[in-house]
Formats: structure tokens, sequence, C-alpha cells
DNA sequence: AATAATTGTGCAACTTTGTTGCAAGTGATA
DNA sequence: TATCACTTGCAACAAAGTTGCACAATTATT
């Protein structure tokens, strides 16, 4: 899995076990996953503590970005090359109210908004929940 | 105060002083609130789980809707009559990076997005980040 | 107006989620 | 392979959220 370090490496971290795993978590899973997911699937071989840093070490340097929810946060890959200088994101994320899984739909962009005088965004995120294909 | 209990009295509740509390804290403060934000406001009257099940309550009912936010769910009032069974919101929530303040844009309507087949929307929510016109 | 039935509240105890400081361990570099 | 900086695990803590139960307050009934 030469892969994970080459990405650590390109966002300048160092590689070890427990970043290699979080990663590998996240593209083998695909959807948006929290704490408490990376923790149920890797908690035996590292600690709760470790696993918070790594993502917030993971954030900070672009690799993931936060995905909004109404029941807590999650986490997903940056697909594009997002760094420590500045995440941009404009996609929309989609959760099944079926299976519970949250999914970036890498394709759709968040529509432009004309927002009143005196507003400057920044930051762009929409959730849309329902029932996704699998579940349909 | 008599609204108060007109509106609680509409849906169905019983009028209690931290209902009524809660309700006026609501409308007096405008932006979306968090139960940390009621506590602080509240909390030397009443206990904190009376809080965490007054909101519940007014979610249940229709009285307040879920802000997502970033860092905790907020929660502001419904303009609409939302009721029990159902809750219908789309305008935009837009959160300030300076004052921290979010807010409902409610005459600002999401924009309505083409999702692949198989995708059964139910439920939009979009939060704008950024500098609002107090802060600009 | 008094009482009964129903619903709400406070308290205590607990679970889950997230944070911080520090000592020991590990990875990259020369 | 020795060094230095960064990373990890542990322990302790803080914050956020939940549950059960006894008592209190509100509404409905007479």
């Amino acid at each position: 899995m030469d892969q994970l370090r080459e990405t650590l490496k390109g966002h300048h971290l160092r590689t070890t076990t427990c970043r290699e795993d979080v990663l590998s978590t996240f593209i083998t899973k695909k959807n948006a996953l929290s704490h408490g997911d990376l923790e149920g699937a890797l908690g035996e071989n590292y600690d709760r503590v470790t696993i918070y840093r790594t993502l917030k070490t993971f954030l900070e340097k672009g690799i993931i970005h936060k995905v909004l929810d109404d029941e807590g946060l999650r986490y997903a890959l940056c697909s594009h090359n997002c760094s420590e200088e500045k995440h941009h994101h404009d996609h929309i994320h989609f959760k099944c109210s079926e299976c519970g899984e949250t999914n970036c739909l890498e394709n759709l962009h968040i529509p432009a908004v004309q927002l009143p005088n005196g507003y400057q965004p920044e930051n762009f995120n929409l959730l849309i929940q329902g029932v996704c294909p699998k579940c349909g």
C-alpha cells in the first residue's frame, strides 16, 4: 500500500500505521465516517485519543473534510487537492434515512445563491436527506 | 405574555414556565441557539435535563427545527406552521465566522437540485459560512 | 372549587463524546 | 545508528447527552 504513504507524504505527514489505517478505512468504505465509526473499525488497535488527533491532523492538512449531519459530525476524503492553506468543496452530501450512510455526490455542485448585500460567503455545506438508490 | 401560551396551546402543549421561558428566549434572541446557549441563559432557573426535554418536545411538535453546524447542533424557531406530522423548511442558514451567530435567512430558498436517478430527497439543509453584514 | 388523571420537572446516576498534559515510543534525516 | 522532532498511549478530566423515579404542576372532571 504505497499509495497511502504517498498521500501522507504529499501532505507533509509522517507515515504511521494509525494514519495508514485511518486513511485506508476512508478509501475502502467510501462513505462519510464519524469518529465512532473509526473507533469501531480500528479501536482495538489504536487509542481513542489517537484517532481524534488523526482526524484533526487530516482535517488541517486537507486530506479529509467535515460533513455536517443532524446527529453528529462525519468526515470524508477530499477528492481534489485541498491543502493546509485551504479547503475547497462545493459538492452535495446525501444522507440516506434507511441505511444511514452519508455520501459525497462529487459531481453535483451546490447551485449559486444570491445573498443579500453585506453577506460574504466563504463556505457552503448542503446536506440532502432522503432515500438512496440502494434502499429505494 | 399571552402569545407564548397561545403558541404552546396551538401545538397541544401544557404551558409551564420553562417552556414559556425557552420559547421567549428563541423569540427575543432571534438567532439559532444550542442547548448550551439556553443553559447559559436559563440554567439557574431550570435543570439541564429539563431544557434537553423541552428542546426535544419543541422539535417533535414543530415549534423549532434543527440547524446543522460544524461545531454542534443548534435550533431555531419554525416560522411557518410546522406540526407534529411534518416539518417543512427550505430556507438557508448563515453562520458568521466573526460573531459566531447562526441565523435563518427565511426569504432565501435553497435552489432546486437535479439528483441522479434513484435518489429520493426529502429534506434539505444548506449552511453558508462567512462574514455577516454586522461584522463585514 | 376540589379532586383525579395526566403530564412535566428535578435530582441522581450514568454513558458517550471530546480534550489536555506528560512520559515513552517511533520515523525521518544526516 | 544516533539524534531530534513528532506521534502515541495513558490517565485524568470536562462537556454533552440519557434514563429512571419520586414529587410537583397542570388540565380535565365532577
